[in-house]
DNA sequence: ACCACCTTGAAACGGTCATTTTAAATATTT
DNA sequence: AAATATTTAAAATGACCGTTTCAAGGTGGT
């Protein structure tokens, strides 16, 4: 292995555990039994640095949990934006690599204005272009407001679990049953849906 | 105005445009026409300014927007929940000092580790305690977990509105009527309790 | 008026970090 | 083998920022 691969590897450890602010350089280096000023000198800066392992680290995630669900365009729009869902909830309790780019992004992104903002956006995007027809399917026809809350809400509510580690930990202990993390998956993919459909012009729930 | 009140609304407004950690002293006096030693002679330092900062935020929220929504223990209690989720998401279109501490928040808190999280801890835990009841009451009978990542959703998107403000910007433009926020709020009201309800053991949606 | 205490001002301090520098070591090319 | 380019090493630099210091100015009590 490179020293520009190990460097990679131990930025994907460090900023999956701090967040880009948060990991250091020198924690990095440590990590990848480089120098200091290897950083600087394979990828020009700490910020070149993370793109290159955002980019990598979402790859890895799509790969082992596609969104896709490996449906295909046949299959009704409930299933697949059903399979969107639970591929991004797996993501969260996949404790190894495919699990990086949603710990990487929920210490990473919080408000905008950071400089990093662009990188995070772009993959981002990646992610919100395919849920646009699943959404469109799934509501029917609605304004733009509509679909641009129910993305918001469908994403929250899809990684809500991995900006908070700890409660996870409290509900589940360190090392729950496999039933139990499907079963609760099952159940979170079933409340996205839920409040996808509630934002349906043409549905009506009425609980109040 | 005494200094020390000059230096908590300086701070407010520096805490809620840019959050806990790029929040610098230097802007909050610069604010408050202060002497840079002045957050440290009347506060001792910046996070327990900080801790009173959001405490004075969270409190003019909660009188302004009340959680109760001015309801009493009489009401159904998917009245009160229903309540509780507007009250919340009101929050977020407040421009003025009862919006303060949701934008506080939401570019404070992002992942634990950071010091000033006991202080957010402990406010947040403020809104928790009352939705507990009105949370068993609306989904009945359920375990723990059903509980706490009800608990986890309902308050994620309640407040999800207020971490992308340039969606709200995208979708609303920066002037929008008030009707088109009623009609949003609503909408999401129903969005958060067909989430919540869909986490209830009893209730069986099949969208799938 | 005097003293004790509170408040202000400007500069200095100390720590953290990304980045740069400089030079030595190693590899590659001619 | 000599020349050139690449990689490593450690120390230095510079920016940022919260906090401290310390002397000067102000205030209230007696």
């Amino acid at each position: 292995m490179t020293v520009k691969e190990k460097l990679i590897n131990s930025a994907i450890r460090v900023f999956s555990k701090h967040g880009y602010r948060d990991g250091k350089v020198a924690e990095i280096v440590r990590g990848a039994k480089a120098n200091i000023a290897s950083v600087n000198y394979y990828f020009g800066s700490k910020e070149k640095l993370f793109s290159q392992v955002l980019r990598k680290a979402f790859a890895v995630a799509e790969k082992t949990h596609p969104i896709s669900g490996n449906l295909t365009l046949e299959s009704p729009v409930e299933q697949r934006l059903a399979a969107f869902a639970r591929a991004i909830v797996r993501r969260t309790f996949d404790k190894g690599a495919a699990g990086d780019y949603n710990r990487i992004m929920s210490k990473t992104v919080h408000s905008s204005g950071s400089p990093i903002d662009t990188i995070c956006d772009e993959v981002t995007t990646l992610q919100v272009i395919p849920l646009r027809p699943l959404l469109v399917g799934f509501l029917g026809e609605a304004d733009e407001q509509t679909y641009a809350v129910a993305t918001l809400n469908f994403l929250s509510l899809a990684t809500v679990i991995s900006k908070h580690p700890f409660v996870v930990e409290m509900i589940f202990g360190d090392s729950p049953a496999q039933q139990t993390i499907d079963s609760f998956i099952e159940q979170q993919v079933t409340a996205i849906l839920a409040a996808t459909k509630a934002l349906s012009p043409k549905q009506q729930l009425n609980f109040i």
